[in-house]
DNA sequence: AGGGAATATACCTCAATGGGTATATAATGC
DNA sequence: GCATTATATACCCATTGAGGTATATTCCCT
């Protein structure tokens, strides 16, 4: 049987790279080996906590040519929306974390590849 | 090392059992038989979940006699304080914590023993 | 002191999980 | 079609956690 939506969630962020996962994506949608390179683990690691995210609901994907782009669910259910705020409490000042957004503004203003625009607007294809 | 702080929480948090004692012991402080009876679970299980939100500061306990009597800190971080307004939001309309509180309610009306007071005010001693 | 109640802990077992290596799959560019 | 890049998955291994049984501990009462 399925457990609670709540506990889903928190299954997903005690884990400390899903944690930096999902407070990444919610400042912008990120392809995996972006989301590697920031996070500096492994490509298999990253992309295992991805599924585990992914199985779960916590995030979406979608196909931008090779790359596969990672977004926090547009509706998002109550239960995530609280923690979202809670991330943003609890977290904004951790060195961690703090380094994490700093690595991601880099990566989006030197965005040379054509990977996870900031808006799915452009229909890359 | 020891993990981020809310990471803490979610660990305590992401097992429906410790969940259920955390709500619970929101409303009132417990002693070990009262949540085994209301949870409905083994001595050895509950006084298992109950070490591990202990060792993880989530809960405190006070000897009452022969009684050890749970409740959440009275100082309460940050952290765990965003996860107790989202249990209010998130939960009270879901069966098992409803069923939860209505049984801790007959609890505290017929508490016979001298278990559990709703203050510590009383020092049984 | 001795018995009983309440609680904690030591093991044991099983399932889940996190990380790694090797490999499969899918899209791109030539 | 083929090599390359990006990503996912299949195993393997070590750790953790949850549940159970048996036992230790602590306190109360007589």
């Amino acid at each position: 049987m399925k457990p609670l939506p709540l506990i889903e969630v928190y299954n997903c962020l005690c884990d400390e790279t899903r944690l930096r996962i999902v407070h990444l994506l919610e400042r912008s949608p990120l392809c995996v080996c972006h989301l590697q390179d920031i996070l500096g683990l492994s490509q298999v690691a990253v992309s295992k906590h991805l599924a585990y995210l992914r199985q779960r609901d916590l995030v979406q994907v979608e196909r931008q040519g090779q790359w596969m782009v990672y977004s926090l669910p547009a509706s998002r259910p109550r239960e995530l929306d609280w923690q979202l705020r809670c991330l943003q409490d609890c977290l904004s000042t951790h060195p961690i974390f703090r380094t994490d957004l700093r690595k991601l503004k880099a990566r989006l203003a030197g965005c040379c590849p054509p990977a996870s625009p900031q808006k799915f607007s452009a229909k890359g294809k």
